[in-house]
DNA sequence: GTCTATAGTGGGATAGAC
DNA sequence: GTCTATCCCACTATAGAC
């Protein structure tokens, strides 16, 4: 029913975390164009020069939105990781159906240079460490992320086919990736030096 | 030497031609915040406003170098097609030195809704073909676009680890396509009904 | 086919009063 | 912590003269 992604526990203030809050409901429903500091200041009830006493500039509050984002999706990886039969599967539908409930904000988080120094320590590595789990090699979990981000940017971007069979595609896919790797269920594989 | 992608015969006036030609030029230099009318004008010495008597609007000329883009890298994919053992790798090194070597042009021809009705027609669909050829079944092509698409953006963003391997993934994704796939030299499969 | 002039729109951010 | 006023920027695109 909500199209935000839930609140997590951060340092931000109550006044800061409602304009977090706000600025998830503008981007999800106007796109990156539509969060402008005017608009997400009439959203939150003040003018758009007083946000600057809650953030220094317009990127600190996309980068308190993908922070949050990255928690999620660590949450339910993390979830996808225990509760399935196979990880792989789990993980790549948790990715998806995230991606497509969020579009605008996956973008954010994947499109262009990230910020780094500027993201909550360690939620990047948090998120990406139940694929690496997954497969159990670095190479191959690179490999498997790759695949489904470009599976899922280009279906946000409707870059394939309108008579593309995307389930099909996600299948193939995941089934060449799991011959592959492990599952959960089995022993881990020796890395070769 | 040149950074510019080498024009292509296409229906446009001589004067069409250098500004579009000039507007690769700052693409590649400058990005697409840098493509603005103004600049364009400056570089190829009129004023922007004159550029609407060659172009309806400033999205007409992004669409030249989209096309551009798409000749270029169909005739990339079909020589690689012809001349490797391994098309698939062949198919994969073209993708990815294409966009390495243009990465503004690659994001423009690959980000965000594709404008198909302002394309030259058949462009997009020459691209794809070798990919589809080169591993027999159009879902697992789907699979193998959206895995170097991944690899590819994810790389020109600068979202693996600095200490990442690339090859070593690359070389993953492909190995464990290759095995799914047929090569140019073996008999098409059978598709399953 | 080029020019000048300009409309129209929007954005991020700061200064200083309260 | 909020306000008003404002700066400064940049862009696409059009009108009309030449």
């Amino acid at each position: 029913m909500d199209a935000r992604v839930s609140a997590e526990p951060t340092m931000l203030s109550p006044r800061a975390r409602a304009i977090v809050t706000a600025a998830s409901e503008i981007l999800e429903r106007e796109g990156p164009e539509g969060l402008t500091m005017r608009r997400l200041g009439d959203a939150v009830g003040i003018r758009a020069p007083s946000l600057y006493k809650h953030f220094p500039d317009k990127a600190a509050v996309e980068i308190a939105l993908i922070d949050d984002g990255f928690e999620v999706i660590a949450d339910r990886f993390e979830a996808a990781l225990t509760n399935g039969e196979d990880s792989l599967v789990e993980i790549a539908i948790a990715y998806r159906a995230f991606a497509r409930a969020h579009p605008h904000l996956y973008r954010l988080m994947t499109t262009g240079p990230l910020p780094r120094e500027r993201l909550r320590p360690g939620v990047e590595a948090r998120a990406a460490a139940p694929i690496v789990q997954a497969v159990g090699d670095p190479d191959l979990a690179r490999a498997v992320w790759a695949f489904a981000h470009g599976m899922v940017i280009l279906e946000l971007d409707g870059r394939f086919p309108v008579d593309a069979n995307l389930e099909a595609a996600w299948a193939a896919g995941l089934a060449v990736f799991g011959t592959a790797g492990q599952t959960d269920a089995e022993p881990p594989r020796a890395t070769t030096s």
